[in-house]
DNA sequence: GTGAAAGCGCTAACAC
DNA sequence: GTGTTAGCGCTTTCAC
C-alpha cells in the first residue's frame, strides 16, 4: 500500500482536497474547527504532501540554494567559511521545511553562467544565496537574474536599490577598531588594503579613516599600503611599512591572511608584538587564533547573514510581495594577544 | 513567453512526446536519425526538462542526499572530514547532472529518524549516501530503510550481505603501517584502540595484529591500550605506555586525535619524537600536519568514498537492477616525520 | 521504432 | 468558508 495523497486525508476528513491544501500551506480562510479535523486527519494517515507534485503545480520548489566559490578549484583555502555559510542557510531553511541545495561553482571556468541556469531552471528554487566574492561578479548575477529567481546576495559589492542582500558593517566596524586603537594610545596607525575589485574589502578602508578622523588623528597616504588578500602581500606590506623612517605602532589590515603576514615579518624583523608592535585583521578565521600571539581581529557574522538570507528568501515566498530590503548583520571586535597599549 | 516543454520540441522535431522523452532519457529504441533530429530541437529551443514534472511522474528525482553528523551539534570538530565528502559526492552527482542535498542530522535527538524520513518522503531522492559514524547507528538505518529508498553506507559497521557500502581498507592498511614500523627495526610496537562501537576502527586493531605477525612480532595485551579516539584519551593512553617498565618505541594510534595526544605526552615527557619514540596516527587531518614533528598517519580516501558512493546511486537508478556490491576505496599510508628509525 | 492516452499529486482560479 | 474543475510537464502503459 503506497502513500496517503491528499485525497485520503480529504476523505478521511471529510472535506475537499482543496481545504486540505489550505491548512497543509497555512493560507486562510478555514474554519478552526475544520482545521483541526484536517490535521488529525493528517496526523493519522501520517501524510506527507509530495514535494514534486507540489512544485509541479506551483512552478517553485521548496528548494533554496547555496552558491559559493568551490574550494575544490583550488586548494581548500577556507573551509570554516563554507561550512558557517552552509550552518547558517540551513538554519534558515529548517524553521520553514525547506532544503538545501549546495552549488559550489568555479567562476574561472567560461561556461559556468550556463550551468547555473540550468540548474535553476530544471530545479526551479524558492531562492538563492549568492556568497561572496561571487555576489561580487556580474557574470554570475546576471545568470541569475536572467532566471527571475529571487536571489540574495551577500556581501555584494554594488546593490542596485531595489535588490535585496544582506551585509555586514564593515565600515563602521572598522572605525571602531581603529578607535579602539587609538584608544591604546596609538597616534601612528597604518593599514594595509585588499583586493580593490571586492567592494566589501573597499569599504574597510573608509572605516578606517573614518575612526581616524573621529580619534582626531591625521590620515597619511604613508601610513597605507596596497595588498591584495593574500599573506604573501601581507608580509611585503608590513615589511614596507615597518622599515618606514617612522615606522607604526599599529597595523590593521583588511584581511587575517595578511595580518598573519605582517606578524610573520615583525617576528623575522625581532619587532615585539604587542610590546612595540600592535597588529588587527579582519575575519576572525581559524588562523587568527592559531599564531602566536592570536591575532586580535573582527569577526564577520556569517552564519547569522547566511540564516538571514535563507529566512528573506523563504518568508517573501510565502507573501504575496517579493521580499526586500537590505539587511545589515553587525560584525564584533574580538580582542585577543596581537595588540596593547602604544609603546612609550 | 515562457520555457520550452516537451511538446515543443516534439512538434518541431516532427515526433511525439514520447520519442522526445526517450532522446532526453537515453533509452534504447530510437533510430539515429530521430535521434538526431529531436537533439537539434532541443538545442534550438534551449529545452530543460522540468524536474519537477518528471519527478511527479516517475516517483523519483534526481537528488542525491548526504546524510553526516551534524557539526554544529558540537564545536565544529571535523570541517574538513565534511568537506571532503562533500567534494566527493558532488563530483559524483555532476557527472550525472544529479543534484546534492546535504542533511547534517544531530543524532542525539530523539526525532532524528522521523525527520529523516520525512525528508525522504517528500523529496524523493534517487538515493542517500550516509557518512560514519551515522552508518553505524541503527536508528539511522532503520529510519532510511523503511523507506526503501537506495542508500550507501561509508564505512558502516555491520553490513549485511545483499547491501551497498563504500568502505576503506583499514584493517589492511593499518597491517601495513605496522610493517613499516617492524622494518624500521621496531620490536616493541603499541597500538592506541579507539571507539569500540565503531566498526572500522575496531578493523584497525585486528590490522595490527596481522602486521605483527606478519613481521614475525609477538603480540602482548600489554602494548595495547583502550582510548576512545579524543586527544585526551591519547594523552592518557600514551602517558600509561611511555612510563611501563619496557616502554615501546613505536606507537600507532587508531586516529589522529590520538597520536597528537601521545606527541604531546612525549614532549612533556622529554622523549624525543622520532629519535626516541615513532608515532603514527590514521585520518590524516589538518591537525597531522599541524603538530611538530608532522604526523606520519593513514589517509582515509573520503573524497572517493564519497564520489563512489554517489555513482553507485545514480547509477543503479538508470539500470533495471538495484546497484549492489560492496566497494573499498583504499586508503595510503603518509610518511611524515614523526617516524624513524627504532632507537639502538 | 514510434505514438496515444492516462495519470502522477498537487495548486490555482473561480464558483458557490 | 468551502468545493469544483483544470491543468502543471512529464513518465508509463500499451497499442501499433
Amino acid at each position: 500500500m503506497s502513500r496517503p495523497t491528499i485525497f485520503d486525508v480529504a476523505k478521511v476528513a471529510g472535506v475537499s482536497i482543496k481545504t486540505v491544501s489550505r491548512v497543509v500551506n497555512h493560507e486562510p480562510n478555514v474554519r478552526d474547527s475544520t482545521r483541526e479535523r484536517v490535521e488529525n486527519a493528517i496526523a493519522v494517515l501520517k501524510y506527507r504532501p509530495d514535494q514534486s507534485a507540489r512544485n509541479l503545480a506551483s512552478h517553485r520548489s521548496h528548494l533554496v540554494v547555496l552558491v559559493y566559490d568551490d574550494p575544490a578549484a583550488y586548494d581548500m583555502p577556507s573551509g570554516g567559511y563554507i561550512l558557517d555559510l552552509q550552518q547558517g542557510a540551513l538554519k534558515g531553511c529548517s524553521s520553514a521545511r525547506s532544503e538545501l541545495l549546495i552549488h559550489p561553482c568555479n567562476f574561472r571556468k567560461k561556461n559556468v553562467g550556463v550551468q547555473l541556469k540550468s540548474l535553476i531552471e530544471e530545479t526551479r528554487p524558492a531562492g538563492i544565496i549568492v556568497a561572496a566574492p561571487l555576489s561580487n561578479m556580474p557574470k554570475i548575477i546576471r545568470a541569475i537574474e536572467a532566471t527571475g529567481t529571487p536571489f540574495v546576495p551577500l556581501s555584494p559589492g554594488k546593490q542596485s536599490v531595489k535588490q535585496l542582500s544582506v551585509s555586514t558593517n564593515d565600515r563602521e566596524v572598522c572605525a571602531e577598531m581603529t578607535r579602539y586603537l587609538a584608544g591604546l594610545g596609538h597616534k601612528r596607525i597604518a593599514f594595509i588594503t585588499g583586493d580593490p575589485d571586492h567592494k566589501a574589502v573597499a569599504n574597510r578602508l573608509l572605516g578606517y579613516q573614518d575612526g581616524l578622523k573621529e580619534s582626531g588623528l591625521e590620515f597619511s597616504e604613508k601610513l597605507v599600503a596596497a595588498g591584495d588578500n593574500s599573506f604573501g602581500s601581507g608580509e611585503a606590506c608590513g615589511e614596507k611599512l615597518l622599515k618606514h623612517a617612522r615606522p607604526p605602532t599599529a597595523i590593521f589590515a583588511a584581511n587575517d591572511d595578511m595580518a598573519a603576514g605582517v606578524l610573520r615579518v615583525a617576528n623575522r624583523l625581532g619587532v615585539d608584538v604587542p610590546g612595540q608592535l600592535s597588529i588587527a585583521g579582519f575575519d576572525d578565521i581559524a588562523l587568527a587564533r592559531q599564531v602566536e600571539p592570536a591575532l586580535t581581529t573582527i569577526r564577520q557574522p556569517l552564519v547569522r547573514m547566511a540564516e538571514r538570507a535563507a529566512s528573506m528568501l523563504i518568508e517573501g515566498n510565502g507573501q504575496d510581495e517579493k521580499p526586500h530590503g537590505k539587511e545589515i548583520v553587525p560584525a564584533t571586535i574580538k580582542i585577543r594577544e596581537s595588540t596593547g597599549p602604544a609603546p612609550a
